[in-house]
DNA sequence: TCCAATGTTCGAAGATTGTCGAACCAGCGG
DNA sequence: CCGCTGGTTCGACAATCTTCGAACATTGGA
């Protein structure tokens, strides 16, 4: 009785977005790398593979930076074989903090 | 003629709002004191000397604080003989962050 | 003039962060 | 069964950040 309805693959730990510290939300945010994965998770809207993200840091350096926007609350993951597919948890971002993605990704967009 | 039309006391320099990166606002907003300064300086509206926040850190480490607020473009500091007093730029930060300052300080008094 | 008050600046200590290569693990395809 | 591929994890290293006390600057008042 240690599964709980989950499939047979071990979900990853995602937070509760409320129990994340705004100051760890906007940490998330706070850096290049991770906010031009999270523009590029708005702009296409649906779920990328990890290895999508080719933004001149090795493996090692972007699975970093996943791991913090989703234990930040920002992403949620899904395996699937030997892929990992994210995506933003917009609705969710959106009714807790109203305008703050909107706000961040509008500016970071228009740079 | 080095005094460019500037009273006779040097005022601090505070960048344009365009010229900060994103990243550097938000990484401003990522500190738990910074937060509470920020959210203090809200809720009043106007202005406050820097000794009105005692957040449990010493003096030295509420004027870098404050040091780190300005240089994001977040708050004008005026200088009046001994006092320094700060308030929060919000007419341009919510032109340029629609959302932004409302969605973190809402969330931050909330709690 | 000398002192008290308000802030800033200067190290320095300690924690956190971003980055990498190397090793590792798990599926999938021959 | 063996190897490739997609990702994670493990040190390690350098840079940055938070924090403090102590020293300093400047102003205003007794």
């Amino acid at each position: 009785m240690s599964n709980m309805g989950y499939p047979d693959h071990m979900e990853l730990h995602e937070p509760e977005l409320r129990e994340v510290p705004v100051t760890a939300v906007l940490a998330a945010l706070a850096d290049e790398v991770r906010l031009q994965i999270v523009r590029a998770l708005a702009e296409g809207g649906g779920e990328y593979a990890c290895g999508t993200f080719e933004f001149g840091v090795s493996k090692a350096t972007r699975s970093h930076h996943l791991k913090v926007l989703r234990e930040a609350g920002l992403t949620r993951t899904r395996v699937a074989g030997t892929s990992r597919y994210v995506r933003l948890r917009r609705e969710e971002l959106d009714r807790l903090y109203p305008g703050l993605l909107d706000a961040v990704l509008g500016a970071a967009t228009a740079s």
